[in-house]
DNA sequence: AGGTCGAAGTATACAATGTATACTATGCGT
DNA sequence: ACGCATAGTATACATTGTATACTTCGACCT
């Protein structure tokens, strides 16, 4: 099972969660909105591109002209079924490490 | 707020369990048994050592005969506020993440 | 008393991941 | 035709992840 960074993870589970517009720039409004921090364009495609070579994530280029005000074709990303699996195990691990630590992290 | 990547996280959820034994070898234990990987000595203490360095975590020197076989004096492992409110801060963005995730990723 | 074994930790090197800055390409409005 | 805004690319560097090899030192043996 591929493993994935903290980033990886984050990034996988927004373009999984953009079900209905796939498109890099709505998952960079998800990640800052919800991540607290800033994500960079750059930072994004970097990863984007390594969940990729991963196996993690594909894409297909938007064949029709969504692109409203130009630019490159826009990218609509694909989580792969390698991708679902390795989102449930660094979350099942996760869930398994934060079990039961509520009362310690929280008042 | 300290920003720690996927593996730290694991390492300061692990030592924040250990509250009767906090030893690095106890972590390691639980790591690889709960992590599903092997962690050398090596990649663990290194992992201390930046934690330590963020303030996360701290040591004092086991005073008492603990090493029933020798070698260095044992470190007793000791998470700061600091690392209790970077696991929390952590561990709620990636919960916020899963959320609603279920269905999509399991069956 | 010296030698070996295992436990605990240290040092160092390198690979993988995270992040920013600067650049290219292209449609739309003027 | 020109410039602005959008989408993506390229490159460089910082941080984090991981392994291997080395040092220490008590207990045990002989």
């Amino acid at each position: 099972m591929a493993k994935i960074g903290e980033f990886e993870l984050l990034v996988l589970l927004a373009v999984l969660r953009q079900s209905d517009a796939p498109y890099a720039n709505r998952v960079r409004a998800y990640l800052e909105a919800n991540a607290g921090r800033t994500v960079t364009r750059g930072a994004l495609y970097r990863t984007l591109d390594r969940l990729t070579s991963k196996g993690l994530i594909e894409w297909e280029l938007e064949p029709s002209e969504t692109p409203e005000r130009g630019g490159h074709p826009m990218r609509r990303l694909i989580v792969t079924d390698e991708g679902r699996d390795a989102a449930r195990e660094s979350r099942d691990v996760l869930l398994t490490f934060f079990e039961g630590l509520g009362p310690v992290l929280d008042g």
